[in-house]
DNA sequence: CCGCCGATTGCGTTCCACGCAACGACTAGT
DNA sequence: ACTAGTCGTTGCGTGGAACGCAATCGGCGG
């Protein structure tokens, strides 16, 4: 472990919630501001950070050429991109591409609603795995002794009144999600919001990504949203469909 | 300067083009691959990177949330987004945000066109300040001392035929662009694409970014490009309304 | 079963990153 | 205008962190 790199880590993270002068820099991570500026000087060189004026620094290009430069090289996202962006405009709605990795499920993409609510969340940002739709769709998919390892390292923090809070509840309704092809979020993660999500297939049937679209609830009843799956099936198959045969060329 | 965080930043450029083995990081970075797994392993426990395979790494989740945290509390962005989202569907073109930061052009939204015909750019990417319109608009919108010192440390890589190639022709570009309030590209940069690009205006009427519309030269010819600017035009109006802009303060 | 390749670990050494303290630049208050 | 205070910056000596080496482990294929 090498503790410069991660002073380093440290302070980006700090950084990314907005610009940040020096000590407030050296106060976060709890080490001399000579560190953090020798830190900084590196960063910079390298444009992960920058100056934004005399005292405050910010996060540089770099960050966001290297994270849309990897995002970009994922297939399933650029693969899916016009079938999400379809089911954005006909529906108005807010339209998610969530995938599992590294123990996590991650929104990959996002096309916003076309209504004044908007939800709080963003590319990159953790969905949580047991009152999202996605997270749902993505778990639902593995083999069953993995789902069930997965299921009891969960903290059921309730989000709501819906909130599912035991690993039998959950692995019950990932059942139900995978014998029915698509997953809900009943108003679990926020009180407002409800959701439905569905799976994207690569070529030999694996899924590679979840789909999901997020209503208001004034907007739209339960029966209503339901009234989406369609929708969102058909958006899920052609989103596979682009996958499929790409993956084919893609190594 | 820190040695290892050099490092650590030359190892996450080279995996932004995809996942890397130990050996092909070590030998990229010119360093010992224990080093580079002392490296990696800090970087994964801040989920910077995390394994692909037993022996392949690549970028983490971390990297896509600092980016995209950031690029949010850009108080341009979210505010103008509506208004290009809109330019967007009204014209079916690519339609650009970029603002100067950090001595170079960098775009910091992008909404796909709805044709076939897909630009090469991404959110994060560098724009050329000779031979892009958002460039231009942004680089006009500086003090002339410091528009006359960029100009002349520029190096004018030819792309086309038509891209500007001496500082004298791109100043006189300048003036122009700031006399009529938008700038155009034509085909300076791609032999096929021509754009119209506009400033986006802050409170004090300062250039906060450039929005622009990129358009396939076989879809429009150079006259209904410039039959886009009144809808650029009352899109950046109101793009800067929505950060603060009064007409009255217009210069 | 063995050999090969790449990831991983233990270890001694070196040099690099650390904090201290002094300095410089700038601001504000009187 | 002077001064006090704040923050960024620099030089420097020291300790420990990061380095590369070499040995070991682990998986895969022959």
């Amino acid at each position: 472990m090498s503790q410069s790199l991660d002073r380093a880590l440290v302070l980006l993270d700090a950084l990314a919630d907005g610009p940040r002068t020096l000590d407030q820099l050296a106060e976060h991570a709890g080490v001399h501001k000579t560190t953090v500026l020798r830190l900084l000087r590196t960063l910079e060189s390298r444009r992960f950070v920058q100056r934004d004026d005399a005292r405050h620094y910010r996060l540089g290009t770099a960050l966001f050429d290297l994270a849309n430069r990897s995002l970009d090289s994922r297939d399933v996202r650029r693969a899916a991109e016009p079938a999400l962006r379809e089911l954005n405009e006909l529906t108005g709605h807010t339209v998610h591409l969530a995938s599992y990795e590294g123990g996590e499920v991650v929104y990959i993409d996002k096309f916003e609603s076309r209504h004044q609510v908007r939800m709080y969340s963003r590319v990159g940002k953790r969905a949580a795995l047991h009152c999202t739709a996605v997270a749902k769709v993505l778990v639902a998919a593995m083999a069953p002794d993995r789902r069930e390892r997965l299921a009891a390292a969960i903290d059921y923090v309730p989000m709501t009144a819906n909130t599912i809070t035991t690993a039998e509840a959950y692995l019950a309704e990932l059942a139900a999600v995978a014998e029915r092809g698509y997953a809900l979020d009943d108003s679990e993660h926020e009180d407002f919001i409800h959701c439905v999500a569905a799976p994207v297939r690569g070529q030999r049937g694996e899924v590679l990504a979840a789909v999901s679209v997020s209503v208001p609830k004034v907007l739209l009843d339960h029966d209503g949203l339901l009234a989406l799956v369609p929708d969102l099936l058909r958006t899920a198959a052609s989103a596979s469909a682009a996958c499929g045969h790409t993956a084919a060329a893609q190594t």
